[in-house]
DNA sequence: CAAGTGACGATGC
DNA sequence: AGCATCGCCACTT
């Protein structure tokens, strides 16, 4: 990953989050490790908290280490992010978990 | 400038 | 197995 000096970490992660695959997603620690911050994952959390629309960041493609979705206080937007996921071809089990070792993205080029 | 907070993760109990 | 706590770093108040 190139390191651009001036780039905050928000950058490098959206970066990281905007190459995820559409049917694929990754947790937030693997968006921070990609993103040359190793063990930040609140920092991809908080990055995309401010979810900055004006770079479409998917950030739904981003879940957490069980493979759940996180914030959420919204119902019904978490009922829209799963739909979302379902329909990039993303199953969910039982749980409302994905599996990750299925559906998990890990960068093969890690630059 | 100091303290608090947060879409997480790992560890301890 | 589920809950509590600490650690990590950037941003806000």
């Amino acid at each position: 990953m190139t390191k651009i000096p001036g780039e905050t970490a928000y950058t490098a992660i959206y970066r990281v989050v905007r190459r995820i695959p559409a049917g694929r997603v990754a947790t937030y620690g693997a968006v921070a490790a990609g993103a040359g911050l190793p063990g930040q994952a609140r920092l991809v959390g908080y990055a995309l908290h401010r979810c900055p629309q004006g770079q479409r960041i998917p950030w739904q493609r981003v879940v957490n280490a069980r493979g759940m979705i996180s914030r959420l206080p919204d119902p019904d937007a978490a009922a829209g992010q799963r739909v979302l996921l379902e329909s990039e071809g993303i199953e969910f089990d039982a749980r409302g978990a994905i599996d990750l070792a299925r559906f998990g993205w890990h960068d093969a080029e890690t630059r």
